[in-house]
DNA sequence: AATAAAGTTTAGACTTGTCTAAAAAATTAT
DNA sequence: ATAATTTTTTAGACAAGTCTAAACTTTATT
């Protein structure tokens, strides 16, 4: 069994793995979870001991297999919970997150089960990142930043990759929600905004933002 | 902001209360906890501070209106839950405690108040149990013991007073749930069982069972 | 290669919540 | 009214998790 902290770091290792594959760095964790690095130096060894991370002194620390599962399992619980806070609760993708940090620390198996099946065994969440199965398996599906889109391309809005809720308030405003249709018209050189279309109608997106939005071409 | 403890120790008095009225000395709070008098001491005394309790040492401790309002809170998070575990995710009334327990710390209005429209603002949950609103009102149903019935009375199952898995089980297996209808057609003197009709199926029910279960006289 | 800078760990302290053992107060029995 | 018993509080310790400051390693710069 895991305390609510200990989950915390765990979780936090395993995004910062999906990122950036090799060793995690101390300070990359503490930053994740805006804590000092002396903590963290002190949680590593609690879960090391636990023998859900391999860590030596200086080089970093890496999940082991339980450490994935346990933490591709609080991932689940995640996002789950954002599923159901979106389609059960009218909550907007853009309050979901808090409320589910909490939610994703609750301890039974059988609740976690039953909302899958009240929500359909959903596949994604409410921001398009994949859920985890009961065996930490995810299965990602094949999508790329707005930004790398060339004139012409079009595809469909299927993720975001900031999802403070900012950013998602920012994409209501514009109408620009998952499953929409875009068509890139122009790549403007001098600032890299991009004029789309969406809903038929014509738009202008910073670099930024295009930075921040996945597509599936199509 | 409360701690999980300190919403625990709230709700404890809460419910001591409810039961025994004047002031609920430590020891009472120390069981309901299984936790030890010296702790209770302690914490007492920073809820105290945070003005929640009004305490006088060795002459036992009451809430405050504010501190009523926050434990009747939590019991009104902790009975929804458990209407929406029963009622959407397929727990039955003996699982549902333990899940509960955990859920009721949730810190969230929306979500509490969304969960309350999702489940159609139920007035009581799985166990009978009436279940506040928002400003810690409850409004309690006219019940009592099954025990206090006399010989050809009527009454229908309205609530339990032991609300453990297993009593709870005991009377899944004998067809007792909530909303039957019960005819009470002996009471034996020599151990105060009875002899009660349900379903138009006669049984024996000991004192015991008798004074755990809660009737709505008809 | 030596030094400076950056990153990491340790040492020691603090908070929350808990415990045991001992002291103090309140209650009950003689 | 005094003594015995029960209840409650205090004192001191401990575990989890965090922090600051200092020491230590590694990496980058000269
Ligand atoms: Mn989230
Ligand atoms: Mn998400
Ligand atoms: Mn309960
Ligand atoms: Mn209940």
């Amino acid at each position: 069994m895991f305390s609510q902290a200990e989950e915390n770091y765990l979780k936090a290792i395993y995004h910062l793995e999906s990122v950036s594959k090799g060793g995690i760095n101390t300070n990359a964790i503490a930053k994740s979870l805006a804590t000092k690095a002396s903590s963290v130096s002190d949680m590593i060894k609690k879960l090391s001991d636990k023998e859900v991370v391999l860590y030596k002194k200086y080089k970093g620390v890496t999940l082991t297999e339980l450490g994935k599962k346990t933490a591709a399992n609080i991932v689940r619980k995640h996002r789950l919970w954002e599923v159901f806070l979106v389609k059960k609760l009218n909550f907007s993708w853009d309050e979901v997150h808090d409320v589910a940090e909490q939610l994703e620390h609750i301890k039974s198996k059988k609740l976690i089960n039953q909302l899958d099946a009240l929500l359909g065994f959903p596949t994604h969440d409410p921001h398009g990142d994949p859920i985890p199965d009961k065996d930490g398996c995810i299965n990602a599906i094949d999508k790329c930043l707005l930004a790398t889109l060339k004139e012409t391309e079009t595809g469909v809005c299927v993720g975001v990759n900031d999802s403070s809720s900012e950013f998602l308030q920012f994409l209501d405003k514009k109408g620009i929600t998952l499953g929409k249709k875009i068509e890139v018209l122009e790549k403007e050189d001098f600032d890299d905004s991009l004029s789309i279309l969406i809903d038929n109608k014509k738009m202008s997106i910073s670099n930024k933002i295009a930075n921040n939005l996945y597509i599936r071409k199509s």
